[in-house]
DNA sequence: AATATTAGCGGACTTGAGTCCGTTTGTCAA
DNA sequence: TTGACAAACGGACTCAAGTCCGCTAATATT
């Protein structure tokens, strides 16, 4: 279901038992995962199918949000080279920088909805996990802060608008705890969701 | 700190011993917060300090949750009622509904400010906790959603918005962990999140 | 190859949330 | 009053996250 297949590279200090736990457990909690839904599996579950001790599981991911995030590497990289591209060919095709913003968060919307499980349970406690844990969420927030700069020097926004605060605002809507309620309680089909973020992203441009 | 005299009413097929404890834990609970925060109490120490076993503690308030939305109950209730009457005031004051929505924000910042810890533990399990214990955040969603379909029948806004959208998207940024995100890490100060908030209210109505 | 170094390993232990169930006690009806 | 019975009580118990620390073994050095 989640194919995993480079986090070779990156801890080069790693010795090889430890590399070779790392992957043992990757794929260990891959396959759980995928048997029995992320949130019904624990940490010390993961450790007995991979047949270590759970200091070893502890040791290469400090906590489940880690060896979530872990697991996410992959498609997350893929991701983002994605959709940096598709930004570059929009910029050269002139396209307003409202509009990429549009469409970035309409490509987010859709990973977010694949990847929900495993978001969810990285920002299981309240945002800023320890450093590394919410970098994905340091990309985003850049990206659309930069998209919203862009946008106030061609003047396609207001100058005067708060452009840090205002990526923080566009994103929240995608927190995964919310994005999920949006989903499950609410009943909100995806393009609903893209719609409405994008109806407030255009808002924006006529002020 | 926090003062409760209220949640006396309903309850009321509650045995006397019961009622009893319903305040003692709730006045011990309202103590020991006080003395060392919120999130460094746990319900063991509660039920201890107020003499009474785990249990009882359990009978009484289901998870941390609840008794904190309990702690909350008086002022929630004294800010719904204060900002119920400041909007049937502007109501009549013909104030546009798109401006009364960036006063209900405010006001609504205002108050998550002062009750952030509570509000974080209260929001811990992401979002839809059993039943009652969003019923604030269901109010607050019906007033949003309210303003703006009031908006869009006066033509403020676009009649083709999704104001059921919207008002999820713009409470958001409110979410307590967002919230305790941008007010401590990000170190915004409270009127630049109203302010905010404001700017995209009324961009909504620039379409 | 022998050895020192030190990362890595395992699993018992701690901590806190929340449950269970046998015992106690308030309440209401007789 | 008294007695039955449901509600309430207490605290031991379960379950999962995460820590600790003594032992093991990979690597680097000679």
């Amino acid at each position: 279901m989640i194919e995993l297949n480079l986090p070779i590279n990156e801890h080069k200090g790693e010795r090889a038992d430890a590399a070779a736990n790392r992957l043992l457990l990757l794929e260990t909690a891959e396959r759980l995962f995928a048997q029995y839904g992320v949130a019904a599996v624990n940490m010390a579950d993961i450790a007995e199918a991979a047949g270590v001790g759970k200091g070893t599981l502890y040791r290469r991911f400090p906590n489940k949000a880690t060896l979530c995030l872990a697991l996410m590497d992959t498609q997350m990289r893929t991701f983002q080279d994605e959709i940096l591209a598709r930004l570059r060919q929009m910029q050269m095709q002139r396209v307003p920088y409202l509009q990429q913003l549009g469409h970035f968060l309409e490509a987010f919307v859709l990973f977010a909805d694949i990847h929900l499980p495993l978001l969810c349970e990285v920002q299981r406690e309240g945002w800023l996990g320890d450093e590394g844990v919410d970098r994905p969420y340091i990309w985003r927030y850049l990206t659309v802060k930069g998209l919203l700069d862009a946008a106030a020097r061609q003047q396609e926004i207001s100058p005067d608008l708060d452009t840090a605060y205002l990526a923080e605002a566009l994103l929240a809507p995608l927190h995964p705890a919310l994005f999920h309620f949006q989903r499950s309680q609410r009943g909100y089909e995806l393009d609903r969701i893209s719609t409405g973020l994008r109806s407030l992203v255009e808002s924006l441009g006529n002020s």
